[in-house]
DNA sequence: CGCGCTATTGAAGCAGATCAAACATCGTGG
DNA sequence: CCACGATGTTTGATCTGCTTCAATAGCGCG
């Protein structure tokens, strides 16, 4: 997992320094919160294993802003306010470490090398967050849709997973508030792609038939008029 | 300036120390890139004075992603990967600061309050991001205007700068690439903000006549058909 | 087995894009 | 100083991709 999140360059006692701090996992099920709009930040999470989602929400709208799985860290946005400011759902049964800032920060001062690499992963969550950006202002639903397709499987590779065998965790809903999409748009997409032969769907079980065609779309080049 | 990009807590010793370390001054004529897309990072930058914008491309299409101003901080998205992932150019003549990154780190691993601070600045680019997202994912365009001209104000303001005269060093094809919009729609909007009486507009000398009406527009509550 | 949630597909409407044309603004050089 | 072209702005007409509304189908789970 630390290979993830805070990837490689620590010595192993650095490790073991690291671990000391860990405070305790937490177990969450379907559906539980990890943390909500407004809760007070004290820690910063890990997931070890699992899939969530992060997602704001103003006026009965909901924007989701990430699917965090195994490796990733959550909370980095809460640490300027000292409050969460969107909410952490687990989509399945997770496992999640709870890393306490205080203790972390001072770690972390302690000793440069993990300090360049918190840095990174902030810097990483930036730049995560100006590619959805650029997706959201930018691309058609159906390029929207291939990015989308390509980063997941991208994700489950970089995790050693089968990168053609995508187990979606979340429901299209969930997708289309990701991509600024609704629901039906999503699922007509899905019919599209499947239809042209590049995936194949049987609910929420999707095999990637075509990555590069995929690859082609999520890069902007135009799906020919299906006729 | 540091009053806004690395606020408050320093006790005046640090500040020296700071300035100690701050490289060279740049003067940017208008329309010179501070960095480009690619450029290795070396540096972080302080805005001075003057308006910039920061734009990620691909394929020919643009998403103006800020508006940095006096007192912001640049260049953070960049430290993950060691190069910078966007444009930064000067809307009009400005001045900025240079801060060599690793005299920074170095500094900064000796200065517990100056670390938090940055963390914090780091954070909150993350959370205005998030912020942005939303507007993407979810508002209208109307609401969409509303919010950039609303969070224009509110920058202005926590300059101490008038509130209420915005003089725009942006063009509307610019808000346009910021808002997910066309020029042509940020241009009927404008029309329609002043035909209703909230703005008038000559140019780019913009005046918020009805900020509470702008205020609950950007919060989402519908304008009524302008009959 | 039947209830509730999620997903799929169809039909109609609309917000915003695109295309097009006129107009204003501004710096430049004759 | 004005004519000029370049760039930016405004407004109109039309088109379209996505949303909305609606109805049906599948699936998982008690």
């Amino acid at each position: 997992m630390n290979g993830l999140c805070l990837p490689a360059g620590l010595a192993p006692c650095d490790m073991a320094r690291i671990e000391q701090i860990v405070g305790g996992r937490r177990r969450l099920a379907r559906g539980e919160y990890l943390h909500r709009t407004g809760d007070r930040f004290q820690q910063l999470y890990a997931v070890r294993s699992g899939h969530l989602k992060t997602l704001c929400h103003a006026h009965g709208v909901n924007q989701v802003t990430g699917f965090p799985m195994a490796g990733d860290l959550l909370g980095l946005d809460a640490i300027a306010e000292g409050r969460h400011v969107c909410d952490a759902v687990a989509l399945e049964p997770c496992d999640v470490c709870e890393i306490p800032f205080d203790r972390f920060h001072a770690l972390v001062t302690a000793m440069p090398s993990l300090l360049e690499q918190f840095h990174r992963a902030l810097s990483r969550e930036i730049q995560r967050q100006q590619a959805s950006l650029f997706l959201l202002g930018n691309a058609r639903a159906e390029q929207r849709l291939a990015l989308f397709l390509v980063g997941l499987s991208a994700r489950y590779a970089a995790r050693g997973l089968p990168a053609a065998q995508l187990q979606l965790r979340m429901s299209r809903e969930d997708i289309g508030a990701y991509l600024g999409l609704t629901m039906e748009c999503i699922c007509r997409l899905l019919a599209r792609f499947r239809k042209a032969g590049w995936i194949s769907v049987t609910g929420r079980h999707l095999t990637i038939q075509d990555g590069a065609r995929l690859a082609a779309l999520a890069e902007g080049v135009c799906a020919e008029p299906l006729v």
